[in-house]
DNA sequence: TGTAGTACATACTTTTTGGTTAGTACTTGT
DNA sequence: ACAAGTACTAACCAAAAAGTATGTACTACA
């Protein structure tokens, strides 16, 4: 028999490591399936959403839109949006965005390294289907 | 009305990212909401299991061994255990685990700076309620 | 005898994330 | 008249992540 309590503290402690670990703080700004990906894409220069859409073909309109919001809401990019029609609107990052270079650099580097040996244990290999 | 399709796409675009983006690849491997955390109390020392438990007062214990466990299949630490009883395992940074911490340290640069000034956006803050 | 400490395992549930499907308003091109 | 392109919105749902409650085997100590 299984009773529950009223209250988790699965947002507690999201909380709670927000406020007192930066690196889980940084995690939770570009964690997630397409956050670091958008952010990439925009590295260089400022793009369309239609051009963001064309250059991740997998995402989904409504996961793309749901993490720009995100992302802008945080601060990491900015939407420029000319009031014209057909609409036209363009993301760029913002000084916080451009600082995430290294961060996402650095993962990158890693990334590479350790992934060549890796063991894949969450992921069935395409060749041994 | 609706009918869902019988194959998500879920999976497909994680193991998609996780090929080929090596930022999605380290995301996939310290993300979540503690490992940062066991990483960063194993970054000088190695500890027994209940020391990090003492360390972090508010994980469950379900949580810090699967965590520890799926480290540790990463190959991002390594389990000491003595055969002795009762029972003594020492957890201990492997050198991928050590090669994170620049990574790691990157974050904490980052959230410590931007996280500053930031709007919670997701989170309501203590003082509001 | 019973309580605490070692390091877990397991069944179950809630919460969050990611994805599906369909639709909006407007204009230009065929 | 109708399709295609612009940039979205919203209702709905499945899968994954995180958390709850309880139990295990063994020993030392009071």
């Amino acid at each position: 028999m299984y009773i529950a309590k009223e209250s988790s503290t699965n947002l507690q402690n999201k909380q709670m490591l927000m406020d007192k670990c930066p690196v889980t703080y940084t995690l939770e700004r570009i964690g997630g399936r397409w956050k670091a990906l958008i952010l990439y894409h925009l590295s260089n220069k400022a793009l369309r959403y239609g051009e963001l859409k064309r250059a991740m073909p997998s995402i989904t309109e409504k996961m793309l839109i749901q993490q720009l919001k995100e992302l802008e809401t945080d601060k990491l990019l900015l939407r420029d949006v000319k009031p014209v029609v057909p609409p036209h609107v363009t993301y760029s990052l913002t000084e916080a965005g451009m600082a995430l270079k290294p961060v996402l650099q650095a993962m990158a580097t890693w990334g590479l390294i350790y992934s060549a040996d890796a063991v894949y244990n969450d992921v069935v290999k395409v060749a041994e289907l």
